[in-house]
DNA sequence: TGTTTGACCGGTC
DNA sequence: CGACCGGCCAAAC
């Protein structure tokens, strides 16, 4: 808690290795989560810097609109719609399809 | 050490 | 409904 601030990419990394295949959340609602409301940017920031770590599917993280804004930051951009598009996630013209029901809250946990 | 920038969000118009 | 504006906080320069 004290040293948040040092460990926030590191706590964001925790919450969007939870999300389930299949769903996606938004900045927004981590950067919420992890007690840092208005703060989506960091969030974004922090992805931006999770390239280096392999396990991170910064792919189900999407904005509030359910618009894939990393895309352009994916080794091959398409990767990212393929990524989703194989774990049962419909993206259509970078947006993601029926977002509301795709949306996972990790405030939620594992719900359906 | 101050300034600039960003994979964003919410409220307003 | 879509477009616009201000704010948020850390990292990079």
């Amino acid at each position: 808690v004290k040293a948040k601030r040092q460990n926030f990419f590191d706590q964001v990394y925790q919450v969007v290795k939870l999300i389930p295949a299949g769903r996606v959340t938004t900045y927004g609602a981590i950067a919420s989560y992890l007690g840092a409301r208005g703060s989506a940017r960091l969030v974004g920031y922090a992805m931006n810097a999770a390239h280096a770590y392999p396990d991170i599917p910064a792919h189900r993280v999407v904005n509030r609109v359910g618009l894939l804004t990393g895309k352009p930051h994916f080794n091959p951009p398409c990767e990212m719609i393929d990524r989703l598009t194989k774990e049962g996630v419909e993206v259509k013209n970078d947006i993601v399809q029926q977002f509301e029901v795709r949306f996972w809250d990790p405030a939620m946990g594992l719900d359906i």
